[in-house]
DNA sequence: GTCTATACTTGGATAGAC
DNA sequence: GTCTATCCAAGTATAGAC
């Protein structure tokens, strides 16, 4: 066997291909998602942003759907990399809640979460979407279960609160703060919230 | 004067005007986003639904946006009132708990809460109508607090937690519990949650 | 106030040249 | 693998008859 990468001459429907203009479609993908919402990201508008022409999103991801899902396996995958890193060192609950902080104001930052946002709202128009949106997002939550259970250890907070509906409500909540402060380009309040929570934390010491 | 309730012959852009049509019209566009979704809701889908034609949309509402927020209006306003008829008799936290629960299932039999979520996702599309959604939410985070503060009464608990950082966390996780839960079709998983939190708040009694 | 008809725009998707 | 050209479907919005 030679060291070719597997030429794609006929291209699958969906996965992560390492072509160049492949990665410049998910990339305009992701963009377009976050600056213009679902309901404007058409194959024409990323195409443009990509710089290529509009029909190689059908050559390349079969129809738009597929490359927003592709766009949106890429998110996950950055973010579950970035959180990963960030949470390594962490050892108690005031030091999760600082990391989550953190992680919350890059997202808001960088519109992460609103590639997220974006793909839920589009779900109820194209059947099935649901279910892998659904999957997608399963792997932070079980991110967040590990993540808790590290931050608390042997504390006996870890057999009042069980981890498992705790990781899905900090899920959703996460969900639902960064939906709110878009919405009105308002960040604060959830800001004085994540502050709240960590002079609880800071209690718990 | 006469009797005669002002007949709208130059009817206004948006408000909720009493006429037949304009109600069928709103019904029939929470109808739409709740079955269809936000991408699916267009001028001509509803009034198919509402039994009309499509150009009285633009008639009575100059725009589809218009209807649309007619609609959040007509939804929000409903489930204040069942909200509060709901909560009237709570005084205690584990019997606010037992309301939240009640309500929660009724929104996602309903679709209530789908329609302000596909509302929010039309946002980014729609220059300026994250402002409007926001004002319509705002209401809602007022009657949590409301209830928080009945419901905790002189307990040491509401000093502990702050109401006003409280009511904006539960919106928040409110409605991220209810697009999980949309998501993949399974409300178990936030069922469990509210359980929990039930039997948390049995100890606290 | 409600309808039909229509002008105009945009989007998904495909065929075929290069 | 990328482009041009094109078909077709669907949407917004308006004009004008009734």
């Amino acid at each position: 066997m030679t060291a070719k990468a597997g030429a794609p001459s006929r291209p699958k429907a969906s996965g992560a291909g390492r072509g160049a203009t492949r990665q410049t479609l998910v990339q305009a993908a992701i963009e377009t998602l976050k600056a213009e919402g679902f309901t404007v990201t058409s194959a024409r508008a990323i195409a443009k942003r990509a710089g290529c022409n509009q029909a190689l999103v059908f050559y390349h991801f079969g129809s738009v759907v597929e490359l927003l899902l592709a766009a949106l396996d890429e998110v996950s995958a950055r973010r579950l990399e970035r959180y990963s890193a960030a949470v390594a060192g962490v050892s108690s609950p005031l030091e999760l809640v600082a990391v989550a902080t953190e992680v919350f104001r890059e997202d808001l930052d960088n519109g992460y979460v609103t590639v997220l946002a974006e793909m839920i709202a589009g779900t109820s128009a194209t059947p099935g979407l649901g279910k892998e949106v659904a999957a997608r997002i399963a792997p932070w939550r079980d991110f967040a279960r590990h993540a808790i259970d590290a931050a608390l250890g042997e504390s006996p907070l870890g057999s009042l609160v069980p981890t498992d509906e705790l990781s899905y409500a900090v899920v959703a909540l996460y969900l639902g703060l960064e939906m709110l402060s878009n919405l009105d380009g308002d960040r604060s309040q959830a800001m004085a919230l994540f502050d709240h929570v960590s002079r609880l934390a800071t209690l718990l010491e």
